[in-house]
DNA sequence: CCGTAGTCGATAGTTGCACTATCCAACAGT
DNA sequence: ACTGTTGGATAGTGCAACTATCGACTACGG
C-alpha cells in the first residue's frame, strides 16, 4: 500500500487516479472526497488517503453501479466510526438495491412477499423485514409468473443454498481484527466486487454449459452479436 | 399461458400490461414489438402475444436493467429463427455485460485478462475469447489490486466453482424439446431473471451471515441506513 | 346522425444524472 | 515578470427513457 508519497497536487491526484481534474472537483463539491490541506487560498495539499478514496469511488461506480449520490451516503457511512461492519454492509445492500425500484403495490406484489419472506425464514436466514432485496426476489417470481411460469419461491433453492454456502466463507475470510476502517472496507469492497465477479462467472459458465447443452456436436460455428 | 382474448385495443394492452399509452407507442417506434392488425387508417388490432412481449421487454428492462436498444436486440436475435438457442444466449450475454463497458487499455488491464483466460481455461471451461464477461472480470482484479488487495485470479475459484454447478443444473432444466420460441425465451428468461435473483439471495446471504460475524452477541440494535 | 372518446403518426419537450466547460482571481515556481 | 495551476462558482452538455401535444380521422353509444 504505502507507497511514499505523502503530498500530492490535484493535477497529480488526477495523474494517479485516471480522473480528470474537473471530475475531481465534482466529487469534492458532491462531499465524496475531503478537503485538501490548504497552504494558500488557491493551494491545497492531498494524500496518498485521497488517491485510496478516489479508487474507491470508482470502483463502487464502475463495478457496484452505483450513482455518485448513493456513492456518497455509503462513505459517509464508512466514515462513521460509530456504525458498525454490519450497519454498513447494511447501508451497501441498500444502496445496491436501487435502479429497480419502484414497483406499484398489487395484491399479486404482496402475496408474492410473504410467500418469500416465508421461503427464506425457512432457509433459517435471519434478516430484516425491509430488506430491499427481499423485495426484488418477490417481484422476480411475480415476473416470471406474468411470463407464464409455473413456479413457486422454491425455484430459487438451489442459488439460495449457493448464496448461503459462498456468504458464510466469504464472511469468514474477512478478519475481525485490524483497524476498524480496514475491515469494514474490506467488507464492503468485497460485497460490491465479488457481486460483479460471481456474476461474471455465472455468465462464462452458462456459456460453457450452453455450448455443450444445445450443441452437443461439433458444430459450433461462430455468429456475431448484433449490436 | 392463453386467457381467451384474441383481440386486444391499445387501451386493453395498457391496461394488461400497466404500461402508458405513450410508452407501448415508444416501443412500436423503436421496434420492440410489432405493429397490430390494422382495420382502418387509425385502429389496430393487437393480440396476447403482443400482451407477452410487452411483459418481456419489462422483465429484461426492470430485471436485466438493459437499455431499450439493447432490449430491442434481444428481441431480434430472438425472433431470429435462424439463430441457435446458443447464439441467442450469446446475444443476452454481450447485452447484460453493457454498462460497466469503456476500459482504457493498459499494461496491467492486458496482463490481468490473460490471467483471467488462464484461469478460465484451467477450469475447463470453453468460452469466446471475446467473451465480455472476461473482460469484466479481469476488471475486478484489477480494481481489487489498485485497492491494496494481494490477490490473483485465484480469489474467484469459489465462485467459480458455484456458478459452474448452478449453470449446469439450470441448463438441465431447459427441456429442448417444445417449439424454439418457447425454449429460446426460456434460456434467455432464465439468464437474466435468475441472475437478479442469484445476486438478491447473496445479499439476504451475506445480512444474514454479516449479522452473526459481526455481532455474534445479542447486542443488534437497528440502525436506519442513510439517504 | 352526432358527439365524445380513442387512435395513429409525428415531433417536440421533460427529467435525471454525471459530468464538462468556462471564468476569474490568486498565487507558485523559475 | 511570466507562465501555468488551483480553488470556487456557475452554466452547459449529452444521453436515455420516456411524456406531452397536435392534427387528422374513426368507432361506438345513444
Amino acid at each position: 500500500m504505502s507507497r511514499g508519497f505523502g503530498k500530492v497536487k490535484m493535477s497529480e491526484l488526477s495523474a494517479f487516479t485516471g480522473l480528470t481534474v474537473p471530475t475531481i472537483k465534482y466529487y469534492l463539491r458532491e462531499g465524496l472526497v475531503s478537503a485538501g490541506a490548504r497552504t494558500a487560498v488557491n493551494q491545497a495539499d492531498y494524500g496518498e488517503d485521497h488517491v485510496h478514496r478516489l479508487r474507491l469511488i470508482r470502483a463502487l461506480v464502475e463495478v457496484g453501479d452505483l450513482p455518485i449520490a448513493t456513492v456518497g451516503a455509503v462513505l459517509a457511512a464508512l466514515d462513521d466510526a460509530s456504525r458498525s461492519t454490519h450497519d454498513v454492509l447494511g447501508v451497501v445492500h441498500h444502496a445496491l438495491a436501487l435502479g429497480g425500484a419502484r414497483a406499484h403495490p398489487s395484491a399479486d406484489a404482496d402475496e408474492a412477499v410473504a410467500e418469500i419472506e416465508h421461503f427464506i425464514a425457512g432457509l433459517g436466514w435471519q434478516v430484516a423485514p425491509e430488506a430491499p432485496s427481499l423485495r426484488e426476489l418477490a417481484r422476480i417470481l411475480v415476473t416470471l409468473r406474468r411470463l407464464g411460469w409455473d413456479v413457486t419461491a422454491e425455484v430459487f433453492r438451489r442459488y439460495a443454498d449457493a448464496a448461503d454456502a459462498l456468504a458464510s466463507w466469504e464472511l469468514e475470510q474477512t478478519d475481525r481484527g485490524g483497524p476498524r476502517t480496514e475491515v469494514v472496507e474490506g467488507a464492503v469492497v468485497g460485497t460490491v466486487l465479488f457481486e460483479g465477479a460471481l456474476v461474471a462467472l455465472r455468465r462464462l459458465a452458462e456459456e460453457h454449459h450452453s455450448a455443450s447443452h444445445f450443441a452437443p456436436r461439433e458444430q459450433r460455428r461462430r455468429r456475431e452479436p448484433a449490436g
